[in-house]
DNA sequence: TTTTGACCGGAACATACGTGCGGAGAAGCT
DNA sequence: AGCTTCTCCGCACGTATGTTCCGGTCAAAA
């Protein structure tokens, strides 16, 4: 749940963030916040900032002078335009950490605007920034980014990231059950299918898109 | 009159600051270009800033981090989205029917907006949804878009969209011009490469991405 | 040849700016 | 009365970041 109610100050400073960025067209510091919306202590501002990334209004950028960006409502934006954050650095032999809506302002999650008709109105849809060639059977190479919606359910046919516990790993395929256990057929038609037991699979997200970005 | 011709240093410091600028939301620092643009000195950096703010290209803050402006032209303001058009039924046995800026907007052609990033600068991009299995060798399947800039020329590496005279087919592969003749490399790293003749080749465009829409 | 001016490199300098810390009052809870 | 929790304050530390200086190269101009 991200709408607790805002102090007056937090609705201050965030307005006066979105008049900033109009002026100049760079995001005040701590302390143009602190003058503009005259608050005794630069340590104020950074408490009521943090509270607003907590809450999702907008998000820092560590030890970045004027590292703030609005999100959400709060930015001005084309409209059929959303923000999504972006993994990289996933360890292999590891699960997917999927990101909660909650969670992933917070940190220094990358992120990406993409146009909605490639998210489709799936919610909390998250990227992966691929690394090497282990995906080249699901026709996904090195840098592709993976658009995923979580789930930890899938029906026969879809494309989803799985996490194989005996193999520890995470792959990508088309998801069948056939009586009892799991076809995981690669996009690759000229691939063969592997087959695992139910239990031994575990559904991490749905494959929404993929995008490419040549050079 | 600003228009000076601008050196290629500072065309390329323009043309990162665009991309930070559409990456992060906030402008970068004059250490960020330095090594964004992979120059050995803040002063150079510092000096090739200022002629462009001389040259009226943007606006600095003194003594102010980050407080850089982009002006007119080169300032990216609200479309962080771009519209190209999309080539659908695409003949077998045809070359690429690249559409011209004038043409496209005319005509009864589908088209899509893009986020900028995905275009970076390119001018005149466009797109062709992909019938059937026959770039599966490129990593691209049926119902991808794959973005296309207009080329005629290519440099060795380029991911290109080829038309390959004498099978009279369209291939999407990576161009290196040997001695003499054509060696295009399937972007899927266990196939093996075509080599043909240099004017049996014509190239049509390069590759600057692929989207794929699942399901 | 010398001079001039555009451009680059390396380093040091000065300050802009985020962050941490101790503390304080107010309001709730046991 | 204690004990948290929230909010605010002032200050100082350290780093992020703009700026400056001095020297160098190279090509065109004088």
């Amino acid at each position: 749940m991200m709408a607790k109610k805002l102090s007056e100050k937090q609705k201050r400073i965030l307005e006066f963030i979105q008049l900033f960025l109009d002026e100049h067209h760079y995001p005040p510091t701590v302390r143009d916040i602190q003058t503009g919306c005259e608050i005794s202590s630069t340590s104020v501002v950074d408490y009521n900032l943090r509270i607003l990334q907590r809450e999702g209004y907008l998000k820092r950028q560590n030890e970045v002078s004027r590292g703030i960006e609005l999100l959400g409502t709060s930015r001005r934006r084309a409209p059929n335009v959303v923000t999504i954050p972006i993994l990289s650095n996933i360890a292999a032999g590891e699960p997917l950490p999927v990101p909660s809506q909650d969670t992933w302002n917070n940190e220094n999650t990358e992120t990406m605007d993409l146009p909605t008709f490639l998210t489709r109105g799936k919610e909390n849809v998250f990227g992966v920034r691929v690394k090497g060639q282990s995906m080249i059977d699901a026709l996904i190479t090195d840098g592709d980014l993976v658009l995923l919606e979580p789930t930890q359910t899938a029906s026969d046919g879809d494309m989803v990231a799985a996490w194989l516990r005996d193999n520890e790993e995470v792959t990508l395929k088309r998801f069948f059950l056939e009586n009892g256990r799991v076809r995981l057929q690669p996009a690759n038609p000229s691939m063969d299918p592997i087959y695992v037991p139910a239990d031994k699979v575990s559904v991490q997200g749905r494959v929404v898109g993929v995008i490419r970005s040549v050079n």
